[in-house]
DNA sequence: GTCTATAGCTAGATAGAC
DNA sequence: GTCTATCTAGCTATAGAC
């Protein structure tokens, strides 16, 4: 978890850059996210993100990779719970409304999504970031169709579906913040119901 | 439908500006849309955009005005139909595949739709955009409730999670291209046969 | 490794002729 | 109403001192 020697070690410079560059995209976006806001979130000059990293995109990526991985762990970190729960836990997490902490962020990737048609630095990363809460969701599903608590659906097209419904959630929900906190919350309650075996 | 002669008039500048920007923010998205690439689909100079308004983001702000009353009128257009082929008919339109006519503008309204909290003057266009859609789901949806076709669902839960999934299918699957458009379809055909009667 | 300073570019918007 | 020319601002990335 730390480096080779096994000690805990201070944050490197690139572990110090993403978290900078999370708090500048939750805060500015990615078209108006500058070296220089992202420098004003870490502790040192604009220079000096270019000693670590060739371009700015690639500091993004980085960073990319990170969320990537820790999207995954979080989505599989309960393990002991029953898919219903799992599920449901999942899409309170996916499903962000305004105020919450995450939103920013959402509403970040999603811009960076949309430049991924123009964008091949970013499109693995996104691909990466995308395919594991994919991989997670689909994961959830299996274990609760075969363990019975639901029907037999298609587990791809099942988490397809469903985390199609969370990203594009960000956009009227939280980006225009449009009044449908709770027609959301149960449509995709709902959602889940309809998926329980015996319903 | 023309102006107030009745005659068939030339389109007007303005037309011809909404036009332009299309096809431009279809080709090159948001954020790399410049005034000159919108000069070179439209047959005029840069300069003369600015006689007839006075930014770009007016230009593009009326462009979206005119989107969303196409949208509400394409998704209203067959009333003579029943509401599961109405329905079915909408999500074709709705969900998009890399590839298709409309791939390219579906990615640019997700990233203008990220750039609602920093853009006071894309925020309201969205907005109508985004309602009017949503509405005309709902509308489909009520009508199936009434008339026995579908289950006592909620039609505004429902309408909203069907363009959350709608929406947040362009990223993942129109933007990054990734091998979900099989998934995608059986996810939201599985989910319309989940609000049909007796199913 | 980190800094200050700046080169080099591209964008949105305007001025003024026609 | 439409043009050409240009102004001004803000950005990424680099040079060179320390």
């Amino acid at each position: 978890m730390d480096d080779e020697t096994g000690d805990s070690v201070p944050p490197d410079a690139k572990a110090e850059i993403a978290e900078a560059i999370g708090a500048a995209l939750a805060k500015h976006g990615y078209e108006r996210l500058t070296t220089a806001k992202i420098a004003a979130e870490y502790d040192k000059s604009e220079a000096g993100l270019y000693y670590h990293y060739d371009s700015k995109d690639e500091m993004i990526a980085a960073f990319l990779d990170g969320a990537a991985a820790a999207q995954a762990a979080e989505l599989t970190d309960d393990d002991r719970e029953d898919s219903e729960t799992r599920l449901r836990a999942a899409c309170e997490r996916l499903f962000v409304a305004p105020g919450d902490e995450r939103a920013g962020l959402h509403v970040a990737v999603m811009e960076l999504l949309s430049h991924a048609p123009y964008n091949e630095t970013l499109r693995d990363p996104l691909r990466e970031l995308e395919g594991a809460t994919l991989d997670a969701l689909a994961d959830i599903i299996r274990e609760g169709v075969g363990d019975g608590t639901f029907r037999e659906v298609d587990p791809d097209a099942t988490a397809a579906f469903l985390l199609a419904a969370a990203d594009g959630s960000t956009g009227f929900h939280v980006a225009l913040e449009m009044d449908v906190g709770a027609d959301l919350r149960r449509g995709w309650s709902a959602y889940v119901d309809s998926l329980l075996a015996d319903g």
